[in-house]
DNA sequence: ATCATATGTAACTAATAGGTTTCATAAAGG
DNA sequence: CCTTTATGAAACCTATTAGTTACATATGAT
C-alpha cells in the first residue's frame, strides 16, 4: 500500500492532478483532463492510479464523477518516515517548539 | 529536482537502501548490495539514482566508497507539500501545539 | 426517440526502467 | 609483480509504464 502511494506520486502529472483536485474539490475527470496536452484516456489512467492509492476519492454524480483529494495515505507515509527519521525531523520540530 | 526525489523513492529497493544507509552510515556499496538477491550491478544502479537525487552522499575512501544518507531533499519535498496542504497538516500541528 | 456529452474498456505501440552478463579499472596485500 | 577485492561502464534483454486510437456505455437535454 505504501508502495502504491510512492508509485502514484512518482509521475509529475499525477502530482499536478492532486494539486488541482485539492484546490478544486468535486471537479470532474473532464476538467482534470483539460489541464494536460495528452489525451483524456491517458489522464483517466493517471486518475485510476491515484484512486487505487486512495489519494483521490471519487463519487458518482449523474453522468460525471466528483473527485476529492485524500491526504490520509500521505499522512501515513509521513508518519512512518518521521518516526524512522525522527532524529532529522527533530530539529525543525524543536524550532517550532521554541516558536510556540 | 523534486521529480528526481519522487522518482528515486518510487522503488522499494531504493527505500530499503536509504533505510540501511541511514542506520549504517559510511557503509560500502558491497554491503548495500549484499542486502538484495539481485546482482551487484542492479543495486549499483539504484545507488546511482539515489545519489543523483542527492538522497545519498558518497565519499571515496581507498578502494571502497562510504555512503551517507542526506535528509535534505526529503525535507525540501516535505516543506513544499506541507506548505501547500497546510490545512490538512494543521490538525496534527495543533494537537502538538496543545501538547506543548 | 435522438443526439450530444461524460466517462469507461480494449488492443496496440512506444518509451522507460530494471535487470543481466561481460569486460574494465583501480586499490590493497602477499 | 601478481592476485584478490571493490567498484564502474557498456551492451543487451525484458518487463513495466505511458500513451494512442477505436469502440462502448450511460446520462442529460431537446
Amino acid at each position: 500500500m505504501i508502495d502504491e502511494v510512492f508509485q502514484a506520486l512518482a509521475h509529475p502529472h499525477r502530482r499536478q492532478i492532486i494539486d488541482f483536485v485539492h484546490q478544486t474539490p468535486g471537479c470532474s475527470s473532464g476538467e482534470i483532463a483539460a489541464l494536460f496536452e495528452s489525451s483524456r484516456i491517458a489522464v483517466a489512467k493517471h486518475i485510476k492510479i491515484l484512486e487505487k492509492a486512495q489519494l483521490l476519492l471519487i463519487e458518482k454524480s449523474g453522468r460525471t464523477k466528483q473527485h476529492y483529494f485524500n491526504i490520509m495515505p500521505i499522512q501515513t507515509v509521513y508518519d512512518r518516515w518521521t518516526d524512522q527519521y525522527s532524529q532529522f525531523f527533530s530539529a525543525p520540530l524543536n524550532s517550532f517548539k521554541n516558536y510556540v
